[in-house]
DNA sequence: ACTGGTGATGTTATAACATAACAAGATGCC
DNA sequence: GGCATCTTGTTATGTTATAACATCACCAGT
C-alpha cells in the first residue's frame, strides 16, 4: 500500500495547520495533558512551514512575544510535542519539525531537502529495518529514519 | 542474503582492530591519503571498544598522548576517518564509532544498545527506504537509520 | 481559608558539541 | 630556493542542551 505523505506537496497550508492545532488540542484533553499558550505557540511556530527549527530558533520567536526568553522555555515545550507526537526532533540536523501525520502510528521516516530545507515525514512499515537488523536478536525500540536529498521541486530548479 | 553484524556477538577484538587499521592504511595508500600519527590513533581509539565516543572523549584520550588538546584536532581527525568510511557518525548520539565493515558499500544501519552503549553496524539493502519514500519523488543521496533498543546481551540482564 | 500535592514556568549557570579564522610546520615538485 | 598543498596548532567563539533551584497556578482535602 502506498504511504502518505506531506510536506514538499502543494497543500492548503492554513487548513493544514488548523487541523494540527486541533489534533493536539483534542489529544490534549482526551490525556489529561495541558495545552498551555506557550506549548500551543509552539506549535504554531512549527507548523508555520514544512522546515525544521531549532529550539532556539523557536525561542527567538517567543521572546519577541514576550512568551519566554530562556532555552529551558523552548526545550520544555519542544519537550513536551515531541513526547505528545505533536513534532518530531530531526537528530540530523539538531532541529525540530511538526508531525504531520498526528495520530498516526509513529515510527516515522523523514526526508530533509538539503536546498529548501524542507522536511516531510512518511509513514514507515513497522518492519523496515527487518532486514537490517536481521537475526541479531537486537530488540528495536526507538527508530530514526532520516534521508537527506532533493525534494521534486528542488530537484527541477537544480536542472 | 543475510547481512553481516558485528559489535556485540563475541569476537577476536584484536584481530578486529588490527584488521581495521590495516585496511585503513591500505585504503589511504591506495588514495594518496595521508594516515597521519593522530588520524590513525584517533582510529585506534574507536576501535578500542564497539561503542561511541564523543569528539571530547576521543580529545580528552589525545591530549593526554601529547597528540593535540584543542577541539580542532579531534574534530579534524574524525572528520577525516568519516570522509574515508572508517568511521560513522552517529546522529542521535552525537558521537563516532569505527566502522566494522571497512571496505564495504557504505549505507549503513546502527544499533545502539541504551543500556551497554555498545553500537553494532548492519549493511543495508540500497533500497531498504525506498518503501517508506514511495513515489514522493525525493531523491535521497543520504540516509541515517539508527535503532535504539537493548543488544542481546543486555536483554539477557533485564531478564 | 489553610495546606499540601502536582505540574508548569522563570531563572541562573554551566555543560556539551562544533567550527571559523589564521598561523606555522611538513612535504614534495619544479 | 621558491612554490603549492596538505596537515597541524591555537585562539576565539558559536551553537545546542540541561542541571538545579525558585516561583507560581491550580486543585483537592480538611
Amino acid at each position: 500500500m502506498p504511504h502518505k505523505i506531506s510536506g514538499f506537496a502543494p497543500h492548503d497550508h492554513t487548513s493544514c495547520i488548523h487541523s494540527a492545532l486541533q489534533a493536539a488540542e483534542n489529544a490534549c484533553a482526551e490525556r489529561g495533558a495541558q495545552f498551555t499558550p506557550v506549548r500551543r505557540r509552539v506549535l504554531e511556530i512549527l507548523l508555520e512551514s514544512h522546515r525544521a527549527l531549532g529550539a532556539y530558533d523557536v525561542l527567538a520567536r517567543l521572546t519577541t512575544e514576550g512568551l519566554g526568553s530562556k532555552p529551558p522555555v523552548a526545550y520544555r515545550a519542544l519537550g513536551f510535542l515531541v513526547e505528545q507526537g505533536f513534532a518530531h526532533r530531526i537528530e540530523r540536523l539538531n532541529a525540530f519539525v511538526a508531525c504531520t501525520h498526528p495520530g498516526a502510528t509513529h515510527d516515522p521516516a523523514f526526508m530533509i531537502c538539503r536546498a529548501c530545507h524542507k522536511v516531510a515525514e512518511a509513514e514507515t512499515a513497522p518492519s523496515v529495518l527487518s532486514d537490517a537488523i536481521g537475526d541479531s536478536g537486537f530488540s528495536v525500540e526507538q527508530t530514526v529514519i532520516e534521508a537527506e536529498g532533493l525534494c521534486p521541486a528542488c530537484q527541477e530548479d537544480h536542472a
